[in-house]
DNA sequence: TCGGAGTCTCTAACATAGTTCGATAACTCT
DNA sequence: AGAGTTATCGAACTATGTTAGAGACTCCGA
């Protein structure tokens, strides 16, 4: 056997690299915008020339596939960490919040994920199913509080999409959009809970 | 003075020109995607080189703008063709359908109004001014429904572009999201009806 | 210790972008 | 017909992603 912990040492060293590179990508597109990454700028801000980068990634879009995975297992983990009540309009408003604040405290991130619109790029198989897996532990959420009708889900995501978009590009402080977010959550919880029950939703402020 | 009608007659080519061009440049972006539009391309659709381009448009991002104007001009006549019954249930549906049909029918002119993820590209300002004016048709409307609260705005249209963007990126046909749309804006109407009247939103299904 | 194998990095170059320059052609008007 | 304006084009410049090939470095077995 002998699987030498030298091979692991090389095989760190570029995991490292990798890593370093990404960090270095994520920053760029901060600053001048995800679309308008280029691999001689990248390249540069790491201490190299633009086709050392093809020794760690096969092309730009494998490093767009890369920080798309990292947002995707970012989402991963931020939504199992979030903890909740069981009382479901505090839960739904609480959910929002959090898939919006999400989106909203880094808007290349959200970009990458949610718009897709970098013109030559889309996610690989493993990576989207990384997405889809996020997809699906709100979806498992939902079913949590009762929600299973499939238009449920469709009708939040528009709404947490479409909130998002405005608040990025409108003004991105200010509780204006928080107070929204409870609003619609409000509405959309009573809307269902009459569907359901006949007239539940009238009685409970829930807080 | 004579201000000769040949002068008009050649700011008539000129203008014909352009419009050929911009229609080029739509049917060109429907095929290959907006941000995939290249110079050379267009140029040899209607049968130029590339830099006779520049006698039309000073840049790329000029071709942009004036189909940006031009889709925000469509808006603005499909918006003011839009007859309302003056039930307000009924309007509502009626304009939000108007506005996801209206994006959902063309989806790259949707990309370039509402979405604006083109790498290098902002609206001028007079292109701008359209599209604010659009904004400020669906403001002007739901205030003749009574809607005057600036959250309902902003509510509605993160609905529109929400839905618009998953009907886009999931699947276009079907009445799956016509009756999702019905179903929102019932929520909608109902919630707001609730918070003027008291409880006037369980009584009429209004249809 | 030496040399081969593998890995990393570089320079040079290619194709394709948007864009500019300068010359040529076409057209308009006197 | 000649002057002035406009339209068009070839060539070229910069910047992009990407590839090929040449050195340099590390590791490992002989």
């Amino acid at each position: 056997m002998l699987e030498t912990p030298i091979r692991d040492r090389r095989a760190e060293r570029r995991e490292a690299t990798r890593a370093e590179i990404l960090e270095a990508a994520w920053e760029l597109a901060r600053a001048e915008g995800l679309a308008a990454l280029s691999l001689r700028d990248l390249a540069r801000k790491v201490g190299m020339k633009a086709p050392s980068l093809y020794s760690y990634f096969d092309s730009k879009n494998a490093i767009y596939d890369a920080m798309y995975a990292q947002g995707s297992r970012q989402y991963l983990e931020r939504d199992a960490g979030l903890g909740l009540t069981g009382e479901p309009l505090n839960d739904l408003k609480a959910a929002m919040h959090f898939f919006v604040g999400f989106c909203t405290e880094d808007p290349v991130r959200y970009q990458l994920l949610f718009q897709r619109t970098i013109p030559g790029f889309e996610p690989s198989a493993e990576s989207f199913a990384l997405s889809v897996e996020g997809l699906e532990a709100v979806q498992k959420r939902l079913a949590g509080m009762g929600l299973t009708d499939p238009r449920a889900l469709d009708l939040l995501t528009a709404v947490g999409t479409g909130l998002t978009d405005q608040q990025i590009s409108n003004d991105p402080g200010g509780d204006r959009w928080a107070r929204l977010i409870d609003d619609a959550m409000e509405m959309f919880y009573n809307h269902v809970s009459n569907r359901k029950g006949g007239g539940a939703g009238n009685d409970g402020h829930a807080r």
